[in-house]
DNA sequence: GTGGTCTAGACCACT
DNA sequence: GTGGTCTAGACCACC
């Protein structure tokens, strides 16, 4: 994985795991890896993997049970909750940068026909 | 500007330059900073603008005056045709990770339309 | 000050912070000290002052921006919030351990108001 | 066991033993653990182990039988001085605490009510 | 100067 | 083995 200088890693790699777990790849109930393991898997320091699970505890998504490791919440709804959220930031920042270069609502959904039509 | 490690340097900072043409606040004819100049504003070696200024003169966006520096080209449909390259790769990435998270074009039209209106 | 090792040292300074908050020695949109003078007050590390204002913010007591420090937030009745919580908690802990000496609530009662009256 | 580092470890041992004999969970008469099985049970040092009976017995709640260990004394009401000597330790410490945070009598009697009924 | 992030490595409690 | 906490020290961005 390659990381933004910008943003921090912790964020940067529980979006990745938010991503997998939107879209299905991990399910709900799912044993997440153990923190030692997920630093290895990203190349980060064991604490910056803890802090990714402290911020996607907090978001409810995933809770942790001491001397057994993380799970993925299996309330319903969730990953559809979480599938929406990235969606809408996705959408956001792609609405934002179209609009720097200049175009108008018209022109980028004229664009976007087109290119999801190839 | 905060680079990604995955992506070269100097195209990172040719599409900087791409959107400021794409969006016009660099004009066509206009002159470009020098190579010297564009290295010590993008924090990178010489070696790297002057191949940033490579790359936007094989597409045809800029060309180099021996002696004079680097200008934008003025040929006509030239900024509309650089800004709609961008909004294409753009949108097709946009496309992609929408994609990515299981949404249909339908659900991607809508919560697109959503995020206008805001 | 001296720590109870059951308990996070981030706990306890949190609560000795809310505590100074609760009774108005610390008011509302005081700033609080920087993280690295709460360290050297408390003896503790640097990081570790960090994560009790972490925690104070989480909790919506003080909020920090960044190169300034952090702040006690002026929201209405926050103070009052914050007191009411603490005697709230120190309240079910003095109730439980009378309780496990075998007390009734009639006779907590009794020796609460002898000691009141002294 | 946790200690506290800011009250002698043989206090805190001897005021667990205390809650014990006044809850009824060791009854008058009974003989009370070596001084070596107390250091092992509380990892505590032999030496304060006997400076916790040093202290349970000049306070009159248990002797010392040359060879044959240490007993709790069997004098009628002396569970219930001990019961009540603590209830007024920990009121004591309750209602300095709640003053501390600003709370009047009435207050204190209100939120201890509240919290009875729970 | 401030807070924010990251690494490294230690120790503990729980299972 | 797991996560939770703490220390130590580094670098960065913001003001």
């Amino acid at each position: 994985m390659n990381f933004d200088t910008s943003i921090p890693i912790y964020l940067q790699v529980g979006n990745d795991l938010k991503g997998k777990i939107a879209s299905g790849q991990i399910q709900p109930g799912e044993k997440l890896p153990s923190g030692r393991e997920l630093a290895q898997q990203y190349q980060i320091n064991p604490n910056t993997a803890a802090r990714v699970y402290q911020v996607l505890e907090q978001e409810g998504i995933c809770e942790t049970r001491r001397g057994l490791g993380t799970y993925v919440v299996e309330e319903i709804g969730m990953q559809q909750k979480v599938r929406e959220e990235m969606a809408r930031d996705l959408t956001r920042s792609f609405l934002e940068r179209m609009r720097a270069l200049g175009l108008s609502g018209e022109e980028i959904g004229k664009i976007l026909k087109e290119e999801e039509n190839r």
